[in-house]
DNA sequence: GTCTATACACCGATAGAC
DNA sequence: GTCTATCGGTGTATAGAC
């Protein structure tokens, strides 16, 4: 059964990322990734000549240059830091997407994901964390360093209550609460 | 290769848990949950005669009644409500054991797991939600409700730092500053 | 109650036609 | 650039010896 339906590279990392999300980097098969993207598992291979790694790799590249965009950009610069928090608060509402939002990072902790990319998530948080604290402290939060690390841990715990619940309330009523200080 | 040592029943789920944490439901093979428990997985068969889905149900059943036993029963009776929180926030601690604490019920919220488990973990923590809530009531805390919302959305984000940073920090960390409130 | 051996499906990956 | 067909390996699960 040839497949018509065509994605752009973007769709396509979109929907790949999608999957390594719900399913994690083990339980994300190459027959689940190919639907997903309506390609042959053989066409796949011609996209991503490495296979599966190369796939999750892509997926994370993706993630990350959406949280650089959405998260991190919002928070750099020299402007007024409470300007720069509420606007990189509401690019994370942005990132995480969807009914049901949920942290690639997260997904891919489990497993062999953990060995293939445990490092650049670590990296990541990061340098969000720093990134955070700094707008803090231009925003004259005290304990801007200690604020950064408990917003970032409310938000990931968010996420989980997300996934429990399925559905994004707790995540919007997070980043409200975060707003407000 | 016949294998000589014996785990308790006890012992056995420790170790099956700790499969399931590490790797999800997907990722969990039954090569990696037998040799866990130093058995072959014929032998896995006659404890769990309904394969893999039962080993899960048996895990996270035990995860559930050691939660039952350092977290909720802590919260219940009528005593002083901030005694009842600290010791079951010291329960959190103990429950959440090992170098890098990591939540099981997380770890099997994704991919078939979720379909599995999913309605067990939610009534799990819905109910770990109203029993802390009612306990900040006793306390004295305002918005309540609230206030234990957000106690297991830090724990649940702190958790989620600590496998992103491989240590216990995180957790411990969240706990005492959740405990002098 | 433990094991070896095995069955069959699906896994990640490749060859080669079109 | 897509596909069908196939490979070797591993997955879950079972049969039956001891």
């Amino acid at each position: 059964m040839p497949r018509i339906a065509r994605y752009s590279k973007t769709a396509m990392a979109e929907r790949l990322v999608t999957v390594f999300k719900t399913y994690g980097y083990e339980g994300a098969s190459l027959s689940l990734l190919a639907d997903a993207v309506e390609l042959s598992k053989a066409s796949l291979y011609h996209h991503y000549p490495k296979g599966k790694e190369q796939i999750a790799a892509h997926a994370l590249a993706y993630s990350g240059a959406r949280l650089q965009r959405y998260v991190l950009a919002p928070l750099t610069g020299d402007g007024d830091g409470r300007t720069r928090l509420r606007q990189s608060l509401d690019g994370v509402a942005s990132y995480y997407d969807g009914d049901m939002p949920v942290c690639l990072m997260n997904s891919l902790l489990l497993g062999e994901g953990r060995l293939l990319f445990g490092e650049q998530i670590k990296g990541a948080v990061s340098a969000w964390r720093r990134e955070l604290a700094r707008a803090a402290n231009d925003a004259g939060i005290a304990q801007a360093t200690q604020w950064a690390e408990q917003a970032i841990e409310r938000i990931q715990g968010a996420l989980v209550l997300c996934r429990v619940e399925g559905r994004r309330a707790p995540l919007d009523q997070c980043l409200e609460k975060l707003t407000q200080v």
